[in-house]
DNA sequence: AGTGCGACCCGAACGC
DNA sequence: TGCGTTCGGGTCGCAC
């Protein structure tokens, strides 16, 4: 489940290994992860190299010479560095092979990952980018941003916590552990949520992903040839798929309900 | 505009 | 070697 931390995790590790190497071919096995023309995604990378890895919420934004690529990795992309010698898995369906023989393989198990090419112009005005709200490490997000993004909104926290227009990389899991932190009911409505509130949101967020983002750290060296990058967040966990355990803090079982569809973890204790 | 919900996917977990 | 059903996770598109 990539959410920012991960997200930022992948960047980091992939920018190590595959930056300025000359893209020699692209072979796209499953092609509706691509959202533009297949022939001018093929035409556009080959013979081109990434320059940089960017992020935006939970976009990564390879730089190219004239163009991004963008992907987003959704629920479960992956991404792998192989030898191109090495026998295509099932769920590797985009594979991007380097004059050094070496291949990016973009794994997704659910198919539910999504790649654009857009040309570098274009990105200010690309509403996938456009609309990210700010990030949790944004020094610029206040209370008084967040106060007036809930104002009116009768939807819950937690909903509102997962639009990344509001607050970007945030996910289902980060959700429930920020609205733990903060001691703030799930079900409660944005509107009524305090600018005392706000503050805890903010806080949390920023501890939360950026204890993520280290611990995302730390797992970089299994990132091998043959590994995801998968972090070590979920050893830190304090409600969420912790349903009918006790309560780091006051030792009642945490309770599971549906918000907006999502399973969502808290302590009816501690969040009022 | 704000809100609610199904669709997209497929493996794992679950129920019987 | 059990099989059919449900669930989950992020985002979008459509209906109200």
């Amino acid at each position: 489940m990539p959410e920012l931390a991960e997200v930022e995790t992948v960047r980091n590790t992939l920018k190590e290994r595959i930056l300025n190497k000359e893209i020699k071919d692209v072979n796209i096995i499953y092609s509706k992860i691509i959202e533009s023309d297949l022939e001018e995604f093929k035409k556009v990378l080959r013979n081109n190299k990434f320059i940089d890895i960017k992020r935006k919420g939970k976009w990564l934004i390879f730089e190219l010479k004239d163009h991004y690529l963008l992907s987003h990795l959704r629920m479960e992309g992956k991404y792998f560095i192989k030898d191109t010698k090495e026998k295509i898995e099932k769920h590797e369906h985009i594979i991007i092979s380097f004059k050094d023989n070496t291949d990016l393989r973009y794994h997704d198990t659910r198919k539910f990952g999504r790649m654009k090419l857009i040309k570098k112009e274009d990105l200010d005005k690309t509403i996938e980018i456009q609309k990210q709200g700010k990030e949790p490490m944004d020094s610029t997000l206040s209370s008084k941003y967040l106060l007036e993004k809930f104002k009116g909104k009768r939807l819950p926290i937690k909903t509102v916590l997962l639009d990344q227009e509001i607050i970007s990389g945030l996910g289902n899991i980060y959700a429930d552990e920020v609205l733990f932190a903060s001691l703030i009911h799930p079900l409660k409505e944005a509107k009524d949520v305090t600018k005392e509130e706000c503050e805890r949101i903010i806080k949390s967020s920023k501890e939360i992903i950026e204890k993520a983002i280290s611990l995302g750290g730390t797992t970089i060296r299994s990132y091998t040839s043959s590994l995801g990058v998968t972090g070590h967040y979920q050893d830190y966990l304090k409600v969420h798929k912790r349903e009918g355990m006790p309560c780091v803090i006051c030792n009642n079982p945490i309770k599971r309900i549906k918000v907006g569809g999502r399973s969502t973890y808290y302590c009816e204790h501690c969040q009022k």
